[in-house]
DNA sequence: ACCTGAACACCGTTCAAGT
DNA sequence: ACCTGAACACCGTTCAAGT
């Protein structure tokens, strides 16, 4: 069988999602297309250039439209859109969080909250580290919400169940932050 | 040779220094140590367990006596202390984010905050989200900036060097949206 | 353009047995 | 209490060769 690229990272999205990122090698992503391992590499070069490309297709598979709202709007939903994102498939965070440390992957929702940004009053130097501090939020929130909810339906460690999920409360706290900034600056 | 656990510990923190958290595996240790891999499993359950040991040893080693001082300069320092912790060993920032996305290691850090979080007139259910929200903050800085410093000494990818580290500046955003929250509520 | 087959140099973990 | 030795079931990647 031969395939394109684009079919080998539906393929890898598939088993991302049934066993999860720890079971996605490419040994294994390889057997599920019926295809020798070292054929994947005819289409990646190397393992972190395919999750890299599994984590681009998410992310703009959950990518909105940004409306012409009011820039903490616009944060806010740039944001949530990000996160919805990542929860869509299983170990979704995980991926996204493992691909951007690796300084791989688009940028786009970097680039998002940088435009949404340029219209808060924010000092212009403080706008990469505004628009850098709440991806790490959304980031870090949503791979600890992630992380419990499979911890929990696999009946692994768990503590506390989180109440209800606080993503829009801390979210409100960065973005006041981010106003209180572009007030005083 | 016969070892004890902190043996082990410390001698796993030099091959991290040293080698990095990919080149750290049971079968690289246990050759360090001059003994089997097989060996390290009489002093932990597994990997991961190993790993929480050597993440909860570099926190303890970067603590500091937690000051009597006002409640956001308490923040600030807790937060600072858990960056220079991780920033003191190679590949430190990834392995603590590892180990807290497992839902290991100890919740020092998290306690830190909280306390220091309960003098802020903060509402009582915001003080775990904002707790959170800073230790998200703070590492997933550190890990971004920890990876492009490394990035940049082996001469990989390696964007534009980020001017200065903006931490101060990221961490002022986030007190800043926990103090207007605090006034308000 | 896309794949095979074989190889290289590794992993984490288990377990009976040793001292 | 701590370790050995051997095994099991895996990894990512390379490379000459095939169609």
């Amino acid at each position: 069988m031969r395939y394109r690229r684009e079919d080998v990272v539906q393929r890898a999205i598939d088993v991302l999602d049934r066993y999860g990122l720890a079971d996605l090698s490419m040994r294994r992503l390889g057997q599920e297309l019926g295809v020798q391992p070292s054929a994947l590499y005819h289409h990646f070069a190397n393992k972190q250039m395919l999750l890299a490309a599994l984590s681009d297709e998410i992310l703009r598979r959950g990518a909105r439209p940004v409306a012409a709202v009011a820039w903490d709007e616009r944060l806010t939903r740039v944001c949530t859109a990000l996160r919805d994102a990542m929860l869509a498939y299983r170990d979704g965070a995980e991926l996204v969080g493992t691909v951007m440390a690796f300084g791989l992957g688009t940028v786009q929702p970097y680039d998002d909250l940088a435009t949404a940004l340029a219209d808060s009053g924010l000092p212009g130097d403080l706008v990469p580290t505004a628009a850098r501090t709440l991806l790490h939020f959304v980031l870090g929130h949503t791979l600890d919400e992630q992380t419990h909810l499979q911890a929990g339906s696999a009946g692994a460690i768990g503590d506390e169940p989180r109440a209800g999920s606080d993503f829009a409360a801390g979210l409100g706290i960065v973005v006041d932050g981010i106003r209180a900034s572009a007030v005083v600056g």
